[in-house]
DNA sequence: CGGGTGACGTAGG
DNA sequence: CCCTACGCCACCC
């Protein structure tokens, strides 16, 4: 199956609206969610098409790098900040760097459920309210 | 049509 | 943990 631009960014939108809160994950999981697991940047070239009434519907400030950095976005951008300053308010633990570069902890806040999990969601047959799902380094 | 770029990721030093 | 190199692909010049 090849997905189309649109449909690529219409599935990007639809995965990221299901991270749960208080909880991050990266641009290369929701690529391979979406089912480009090489179209990690194309991940976050749809987000920059977002626009800005569809921010309060899209979480977009779950999603981070793999490292759990969020991209500087260039100097004279405050998106970054904001995010950070989204993800604290939801309670997100960011720690600056003496670089400022933002960070946080997979270990604790990220989200990597497989597709199948995501399945899951849709149709809660198993309740279980595990909190870090797939924390790879472990 | 070649080359640079980017809200990325992985591997290697 | 830091930085460098390379792969990746749509988009722009």
């Amino acid at each position: 199956m090849s997905l189309d631009s649109a449909e690529f960014h219409a599935a990007v939108y639809d995965i990221v609206r299901l991270i749960p809160a208080c909880r991050v994950t990266s641009y290369g999981h929701i690529a391979k969610l979406a089912g480009m697991p090489n179209h990690s940047r194309h991940v976050g070239q749809a987000l920059k098409f977002l626009p800005p009434n569809t921010n309060p519907l899209i979480p977009w400030h779950r999603v981070i790098g793999a490292s759990g950095a969020i991209s500087s976005r260039g100097p004279g951008t405050d998106g970054a900040q904001r995010q950070r300053d989204a993800l604290v308010a939801e309670g997100v633990e960011v720690t600056t760097g003496r670089t400022g570069d933002l960070r946080v902890d997979l270990h604790q806040f990220g989200w990597f459920p497989s597709a199948a999990q995501i399945r899951d969601q849709w149709q809660p047959h198993a309740t279980d309210g595990q909190g870090a799902v797939g924390t790879e380094s472990e």
